[in-house]
DNA sequence: ACAACATTTATGGTATATCATGGGATTTTG
DNA sequence: CAAAATCCCATGATATACCATAAATGTTGT
């Protein structure tokens, strides 16, 4: 959860939010980091949720798993794993920074069981399209409870 | 559930009203608070509730669906937690506080499973706007109310 | 009914622990 | 051996826990 905003250093080192890191430790020391299919950030989430996305995708039925298990290996194929530091920081790698156009500041987004990394900017010009494409769409929102 | 007017101090802390925090104590020792989608106020609930909803949008879509992505962002980016102290506080984020517009007073309105957080002036006139609304909407009330 | 007392609740202030971050030391790798 | 990656320590900032007072509410006894 939260939307947390973090300094990068010149070695690609970044905190892990607290909050991120205190859920993580309960179950793991690392996380799975990997570009994002559709969007310029970075995706983030434990192992265990890939493996069961991998595990889903190879039971389901659905006529366009085949697509699906084409995404599925472009993920595995990229995603690397991450160990916090005693500090609790991670560091990034060239090829995750360049594609989510990370510099100094990286934003953190909690999405459940994932979260992502933002550029600032991008995350700020992301973040309004998305409220007001849930606006156009509130009566759906409604019955869900969201607001 | 009645409107409760709270202080709020420098460090954004605020009781949460006693008869909330007994409810609240029942299931969990945290709330959760986010951002109205549409109104200038603060909305916050039990965890569970957020998550019910996270869990209903996983079913009904899938890992790669763009619509999932959007409402998961929005829900928990925007959301965080909130654990109150020995004295029943929570210290809310300049970012709710701002989208509230709140400074030294909040109003706590119990809205069944949720509660909002408003500026004592805001929900006056929000209040005040409910009641036109409903009346408007209802004229067989207003004939009845008349005689 | 009223007074005296007790308990819960709200609020202000201060101390403490945690976190984010910079710099440097040490190890690994090619 | 040089370059890079990893680990470890120091510090300032921030947030959290703790204590102390004040207000409101509730309780008891006469």
């Amino acid at each position: 959860m939260d939307t947390i905003n973090n300094k990068v250093d010149g070695k690609g080192r970044v905190s892990l939010p607290s909050d991120y890191r205190a859920i993580v430790k309960e179950l793991s020391s690392e996380i799975v980091c990997y570009r994002s299919l559709s969007l310029p950030c970075i995706e983030g989430c434990l192992e265990e949720t890939l493996d069961k996305l991998a595990s889903d995708i190879e039971t389901s039925t659905d006529f366009f798993s085949e697509t699906q298990d084409n995404l599925t290996n472009l993920i595995f194929g990229d995603a690397k794993r991450f160990a916090f530091d005693s500090t609790g920081r991670i560091t990034l790698t060239e090829k995750l920074l360049k594609h989510a156009q990370i510099t100094n500041e990286a934003v953190f987004v909690g999405k459940g069981r994932k979260f992502q990394i933002w550029n600032p900017e991008n995350w700020e010009k992301e973040e309004a399209r998305i409220r007001a494409d849930a606006l156009k769409n509130r009566p759906s929102l409604r019955t869900k409870e969201i607001d």
